[in-house]
DNA sequence: CTTAGTAGG
DNA sequence: CCTAATAAG
């Protein structure tokens, strides 16, 4: 059995003065991937340095204060990789892979873009490279007999049943029809699976990601962007799947919430 | 009787939510001297917009959010002039003037300044353009029969009296000793009256700043660098001056407190 | 330490 | 609406 989460923290150093610390001594996940960490290691609070029982790799951009990931592990990974081969984005903070054994975990921070800007072209330059680069880690994962989980704030909501108000936002950042065909293309070409989706095929949402801005979080306007995608053998052992949707018990730190799945994964 | 008071009230946005709406409701100042404004006056709360019972004058920095002086008065002003005839500094937010029966008042930021930067060079610049129009204000207004009261932020502390630690700031901006020299200019050549000063002739302080680094305040660790300066027989009218130093009762709204003199002017 | 602007989201 | 870097104080 194998817990993992993502979940973007909107800011680490935010996020543990509003409860992520909390959140974080009271998760059973086994490995968790984080997304716009925005903070350089040296900057963290001493709560988050050296955290008792957890192995970490952390991946800042360039510049700081922005992007960022970072993956928490309980068992110790035997390989390390910050980027994917990519001249442009490797520098970025938006992603980082370790091996544990018989499964390679990455997290994915993918640009947020933003119709008619410089951000949406640098976001498809992503996508492109980057869908070459989930085809090569499957081939490499299929001959070493490992499987594949990329947990990450994709910025891509697939269908309508994944976000509240699709007709209205089909030409905006997120749910445009190429940036949909894209992530069709890395279930049906590259062979991924869309875990909570799998596991839910029927319902809305649910969602992960409400906007701070008007009253988002309180109607559960949001958007389900947040993904745990991976092989489709390890996504056959997937018993559960769910979005850790902050309620009157437990505090908000991020405008997204933690996406968890449980696997049956090395069990007996 | 006239009762003046100037304060720094280091952004008047953040100070309004801290206080400053209620200080200014309970205020019995006819005139209040504003600096570090740091809002265009289309940025102001709605609290602040036409303020009931008050005559308003606003001068911004041409750079948003830095600077701004603004003078408030229960009278209408009969004339009001934004800057000093400087090419520099008349659109940087550092000086407005208005006329009141008799009484012309201004309100003065004087730069902070920083040693061995250009901030300094330019405090230095306003230093001396500054004092050739106080020598014009002070020769116009006796022709016309009038005082004068500048009051403001004037960055300079002229004695050790007036800041807690002297000796550990003989070469930090505001104490410096061509600083120093400048007041003693404003006072003993073009003639005018630190209030305060002439009032408290042998205390120690009142303080009127403290850093919101440290425990500055709780120290009392403060500099008197705020002041109300007037013509030699204003001065001779003033009956009291004190700085309303916020107490358990008081919020601190600002890293500056408000200065307040009354004058027996106008008075039979 | 605090303000406000700014970019990114 | 919210985060963090930045400049100014």
């Amino acid at each position: 059995m194998i817990v993992v989460t993502s979940v973007n923290v909107n800011g680490i150093r935010a996020a543990a003065k509003k409860g992520f610390i909390e959140w974080l001594a009271a998760t059973e996940a086994d490995v968790i991937c984080l997304q716009e960490v925005r903070s350089e290691p040296e900057q963290l609070p001493v709560e988050l340095r050296d955290l008792d029982g957890w192995h970490t790799v952390w991946a800042p951009a360039a510049t700081k204060g922005r992007a960022g990931v970072a993956v928490l592990s309980r068992q110790e990974p035997s390989r390390t990789t910050v980027g994917f081969e990519s001249a442009e984005f490797d520098n970025s903070g938006r992603y980082v892979e370790i091996d544990l054994p018989g499964l390679t975990v990455a997290s994915l921070y993918l640009p947020s873009g933003e119709v008619g800007t410089e951000r949406q072209e640098e976001k498809e330059r992503f996508m492109a490279e980057f869908l070459v680069h989930l085809r090569k880690l499957r081939t490499r994962a299929a001959a070493d007999g490992r499987e594949v989980v990329v947990c990450g704030d994709w910025n891509i909501a697939h269908r309508p049943e994944d976000l509240k108000n699709w007709k209205a936002n089909q030409k905006a950042a997120g749910f445009l029809p190429e940036e949909r065909a894209w992530l069709s293309r890395v279930y049906d070409e590259a062979g991924y699976v869309d875990v909570v989706r799998r596991l839910h095929p029927d319902r809305t949402g649910p969602y992960s990601w409400w906007s701070y801005r008007g009253r988002a979080f309180d109607n559960d306007s949001g958007w389900r962007i947040d993904l745990i995608v991976t092989t489709p053998d390890l996504a056959s052992t997937c018993i559960e799947a769910r979005v850790e949707r902050a309620d009157s018990h437990a505090e908000r730190w991020s405008d997204h919430a933690p996406v968890t799945a449980e696997f049956a994964f090395g069990d007996n």
